[in-house]
DNA sequence: ATTTGTGCAAATCGTTTGCATCTGA
DNA sequence: TCAGATGCAAACGATTTGCACAAAT
């Protein structure tokens, strides 16, 4: 009996990836599955350009760090991730492009997914002449009790 | 008669600043009078290290600038500003302390003031296990109508 | 006189870019 | 083959820092 390439698990998800990328009209290369394999699995995740070469690294491959960034950005610009607005030490990817906030902790630099229905927004104020309202993002800052 | 000094605005408002950094913890000195004069006058602006050098050298003064930076940062830790984060290309920041929310445009990289009591957050989640909410920012995007 | 701040330049950090080389279609 | 990617290093822009000098108390 043959092996067929489909019922391997690692070979699915490979397939499943390149159509991904496919779809978003990038080209499937090494790197670029590599990437996806790590972020694009359907767990939501938040990483930085810096945490995820770490992870690259640490999973026995090798990148040069402009590719991990110009990844981050086309993924983001395809839509296969969102740009979190944090702070301004680093750029921080959302791997869950749906509508949703953040809790952001300062003293961890961790971010926690809010789902959209959890903040109401009973009033918003109208956008200024001439202009529309394009996102609304609400952070909120924790910070541990006895802080 | 003698001039009182008192009664010239310019050193009266003088006065004021100084008891307002020496309040602030701050020793009055020239450069922290100059920026507390351009940006402590009551009005609620929103600057960046570089819009604010330019705009003590187009009056006339001259500034390092490693001072302007270390400067607003030393207002920002004593309260007389709010940093605002918007994005992570520089730092803002708001002469408006008290608690308020943004507007941002993204095409001309303006941000304008949202009084606290226009934007009604109905539900909150709980802040995660053993934290608290320190703070709550909500930034709404806004883009021309014919964008 | 002492402490604190400033000026300046160099250093750092995150990120982008240019160009020769390589790879997927 | 050949457009499109990658690797690497240099370039970059914002911000911080180290140290000699100057000003505030």
């Amino acid at each position: 009996m043959s092996v067929n390439v489909e019922n391997i698990p690692a070979a699915a998800e490979d397939a499943r990836l390149v159509q991904r990328l496919r779809a978003a009209g990038l080209r499937p290369t090494k790197q670029r599955l590599a990437i996806a394999g790590l972020l694009l699995d359907g767990r939501h995740r938040h990483v930085s350009a810096d945490s995820l070469a770490r992870e690259i690294r640490d999973a026995g491959m090798q990148m040069a760090g402009g590719t991990v960034y110009n990844t981050l950005n086309q993924f983001t610009d395809a839509g296969l991730l969102r740009r979190v607005t944090v702070h301004n030490e680093h750029s921080v990817f959302d791997t869950n492009t749906s509508h949703h906030h953040h809790f952001y902790d300062a003293e961890t630099d961790r971010l926690i997914d809010i789902p959209a229905d959890q903040v109401l927004l009973a009033d918003l104020p109208n956008a200024p002449k001439g202009h529309d309202i394009a996102s609304v993002d609400v952070l909120i800052h924790i910070s541990s009790k006895n802080g």
